[in-house]
This record gives C-alpha cells, structure tokens and sequence, in this order.
DNA sequence: CTGAATTATTGATGCAGATTAACAAAAAAG
DNA sequence: CTTTTTTGTTAATCTGCATCAATAATTCAG
C-alpha cells in the first residue's frame, strides 16, 4: 500500500507542510513515510468554493500545499467574520473534524492544493508514532496564538493599526514557509476579505491602505505589497513576530519525577 | 516515587481536570494513575497576581482545579486586550509554554488553586500514552475555537450582543464542569474584566447590562447572574452551545490505508 | 474584443460607543 | 467602626467608523 501512494503523492510533497511541522519536532525519514502514507492524494479547490470538511468519523485534515483560504462564520444578520487567513502550510480541518456542527466554514480565497487524509488514519499513527500527536498540539496551541492576536488585533487596536498589523502578520506567516521576500509579498485577497477579517467596513479599509501609502510606510502594486520602513510599521502596529519553542525530546525517558511542596506564587500584579 | 505524590495530591483531585480530559478520549484508571504521578502538587495563586509559566525547559502546565483567571495583552498604549477568561478545568501554560516570550499573561481574577506539572514530564507521558498527546491536542483545539467564537463576538456583534454572547459562553462553560445550575451561575468579575475582555468601554458594559436588566433577559443579584428567558437571550446573542466530537478510538489498529484518486471539491460557494 | 461582474475609490451623513467626569455603593483594610 | 480602595452607576460631549450612495478601475466570461 505504500508504494501506489508514493507515486500519486509525487517526489517533493513534503515541502511545505513537513518543513511546517518541523518547526514543532524533529522528524526522521521512517517518521516522514510513515505521515506520507497517510495522504489520500491531491485535491484542488477553485477560487470562491468551500474547502469541505466533513464532520464525524469521515473528517479529513487537509494540509494546503498552494493557495490561500479563510476561515469564516456568517452570523443571522448576514454579516460574516472572518477568523484565520490559512496560507500554504496550515492546516485545514482542525476545528471541524471536532466539533459535531460546522459552526465555521472555510472558503478558497484562490485556488487551491491540498494533500488530504482521514482524521482516523492520522489519529492512528499518533497512537505507533505519538510525536505526532505532540505535533498536532503545538499547531493547534499556534493556531490558537494566532486567534489571540487576532482578538487583540479587532478588540483594542485602532482600524489603522489593524490594517498594518493584518499585513504585517500574514507577510511574517508566509516568510515562515518561504512565501515572501524580506519586505514585501502578494497578498491575493480583496478589500471586503480584510473588511471581514478584521471587522471593518470596506470603504474604511480602503482609507486606511491610502493613509498607510500616503505616509510612506507600504506601497501597493495591485496585490503586491512592500514594506518601505518595516520598523516603522512593526511599531505602528505594535508587532512582535511570535517565537515559538519545539518541543522537548525526551532526552530522558521518563524524567525524574520529583515531587516538589505545593507553594504560593509571588509576583507582582499583571496590570501596566 | 509514586505514593509520595499521591499522598500529597489528595484522592478526589481527579474531579475537575480528569473530568475534562474526559471529554476528549477515554481513560483507563491506569492512565490517571501515570497522569497523577506526574503532578508535583498543588499551588495557590491569590487573586489579582500572575499566574506565571515559566517559558523554555521550565515551563509548566497548570490544571485550574479552582478559581478565574484571565490571559491577556497590555499594548504600549497601555489598553488591555482579554483573550480568554479560565474557569475551573481549563490549563493554564499552553501557549507561554510554546512560546519564547511571553506574550501573553495570565491574571488571577479570583484566589485560584492549581494542579501543576512540568512540561517536560508531560511530553514524556505522550511518548509512553500517546492517548494523552491527542487530549492535549483536543483541548488546543477547543481552546482555539473558544478563540474563534470570541473573534466573532467583538468582530461583528453589537455591544448588547457581545454582552450577552459573554454570559452565555462562560455559562456554558461553567455548566460544562459542573459549576453552574440550569440558568444561573456566579460571576466572580468585574466589569472593567469584562470591558477589556469585550473591547467596551466600563461605562458601555455598564449600560448595556442594564438594558439586558430592564429588558428582562437576566437578573443580576451582586454577582450572581440568572437568565429569566434562556431563549430568548440565547437568540439576542446568536449563540450555540459548542458540541464536540471525541477522539476517535483507535479501533482498527492501523486502519486500512486505501488509496483513494485525487478529486476536486464540487460545492457551491461559501457565502450567504 | 466586449459586456458583465467584481473590486477599488471617494464623499456625505449619522450613530454606536469612547471619553471624561462625577458620585454612589461596596468591599477591604486598618 | 472608620478610612481607603475598589467597583458600580449615570450623564454630557465628542469621534471613529458604519452606512449609504455613486463612480472609476479592474478582472472575468464569452
């Protein structure tokens, strides 16, 4: 069963979502295999449709290769907000293979490729492989770093920092996986996908790009877009690139487990 | 090294946290007997300190076995952002352990008792149960979408909306461990807590909680809050309940590993 | 290449919610 | 019990951003 996968997969799938998962733990090559043994195959997704994902047992965790697409919920008064921007390297699917109702949906803002297999499958080599399962932890805790900023981002930022912080944030994402330049990248998404993003109106997002370019900090070239002072707008938009740790191999087996005395934390307040 | 720790731990520890994890996966008593192993006694934090995880090699996870605490982000302009409230069974040290800096911090709302362990020790746990890898990667993910659900709420609710959405979700929550009655729970914070958890204003919350009053959707005695009209608040606030799925049981060992044609997705568009 | 559909841009008007400032009511501290 | 600190409540004013509306510029489909 493994070498009519290999073939279909193709040589150089690992790319982008091993490099991804490497940032979390070390893998091996057998590891590598093991995970590619998994995958189903190659899907595309058009622009505009829903990347489907099925709940229950039949869910699929689906690791994009290519393309960009937005997680979304539409409320009853038919407004929509957008929770995540997923670039190449992230994972889709996370949320829906747990949740009984797909209270959010995700939609190809691009067209897409993605490498899909079944939740079971992976759950499985969690259970002959568990530094998978860590894996998964660390994207899931990272993507819901992701979200916190995101919540700090639309809760107490202004819309002009929100617009800076926004591109600031998706140009550090697509670094991460080799997407961008030191200073400047596309961004294939529309106005009314920031708006929605980052729960403002259109026109407004449109007078904060202008005010942004007119002070010289970015410049637009249709969907390109370039950081002229990249210091400048990370302090604008209070921007800190987010450092994450791996995680800890098990050097030691089963470490010494010292049962310490249960003690009172002392430290100071946690207001400014 | 055992009898030690669980002499110090107490025999009803299990209540709160193992209760969650057991949302996610089934547990065999064995499982809880590694699990409790691991835990190096508990902690109290007093209200209004922080709740600190260490990063790096140090870092902890904390089971909230009592008490509130909020994580958040001051911004240079000194206005704090809330990102989550934590209820009793949620852990605390998921993201600070992942990161490098600590970005975030963590505020006790109330005096708040802790389970701790160390990061380290729990990763091993995986190695040895990787049950326990997947439950954690359950709990990121129903943390993350706690995240998404509370994006939504300030992206594009109204502040009446928000107010309400915010006690039905903590609610919720507090049901979900067994810490709230049918239509009613205790509320152990303030409103400024809430203003910055729901990017309002004091003065706004304030309002707009006595609209909820007047209106007859909730009635507030100190802290103690109760819905009149579950319904009817529930529709105000466009909120469900999130239900989520378990962790599939690895029933077929390596389950059958079909390799199935790569297909495009055919579904209609993602928008309302 | 041409019309249709998105997407971007700009302006005028209104309102939700911020801000500021008191003051009342509770807790906490002493 | 008194003082201090924290929390809640209310009101007056101001503003950032939504909303609505219209037009230009693109992109897409045929």
């Amino acid at each position: 069963m493994q070498g009519l996968t290999r073939k279909i997969v193709g040589d150089r799938w690992d790319s982008t979502f091993v490099a991804r998962l490497r940032r979390y733990v070390e893998f091996s090559a057998s590891d590598i295999e093991d995970l590619r043994d998994l995958l189903e195959g190659e899907q595309s997704v058009r622009k505009r449709r829903d990347v489907v994902v099925e709940g229950g047992s039949h869910a699929k965790l689906s690791f994009v290769k290519d393309g960009f697409a937005a997680r979304y919920k539409v409320l009853r008064n038919g407004k929509r907000q957008i929770v995540n921007i997923i670039v190449p390297g992230d994972v889709v699917g996370l949320p829906g293979s747990f949740l009984d109702a797909a209270s959010f949906s995700v939609v190809a803002l691009t067209d897409m490729k993605l490498e899909v297999c079944a939740l079971d499958d992976y759950v499985a080599l969690c259970y002959r492989r568990p530094k998978f399962g860590l894996a998964l932890s660390w994207l899931a805790v990272h993507e819901a770093t992701t979200y916190a900023e995101h919540i700090v981002d639309i809760g107490r930022r202004t819309a002009l920092e929100r617009v800076a912080h926004f591109l600031l944030e998706i140009h550090a994402r697509l670094a991460a996986v080799g997407r961008a330049a030191a200073t400047a990248f596309d961004l294939p998404v529309s106005q009314e996908v920031m708006s929605d993003a980052l729960g403002l109106s259109v026109p407004h997002i449109n007078r904060m790009l202008a005010e942004l370019r007119e002070s010289g900090m970015i410049a637009l070239a249709g969907r390109h877009v370039s950081f002229a002072d990249l210091r400048r707008i990370q302090q604008l938009a209070h921007f800190e690139p987010a450092r994450l740790t791996r995680i800890p191999t098990p050097s030691r087996p089963a470490a010494a487990l010292v049962t310490k005395r249960a003690h009172a934390v002392d430290r100071h307040v946690g207001r400014a």
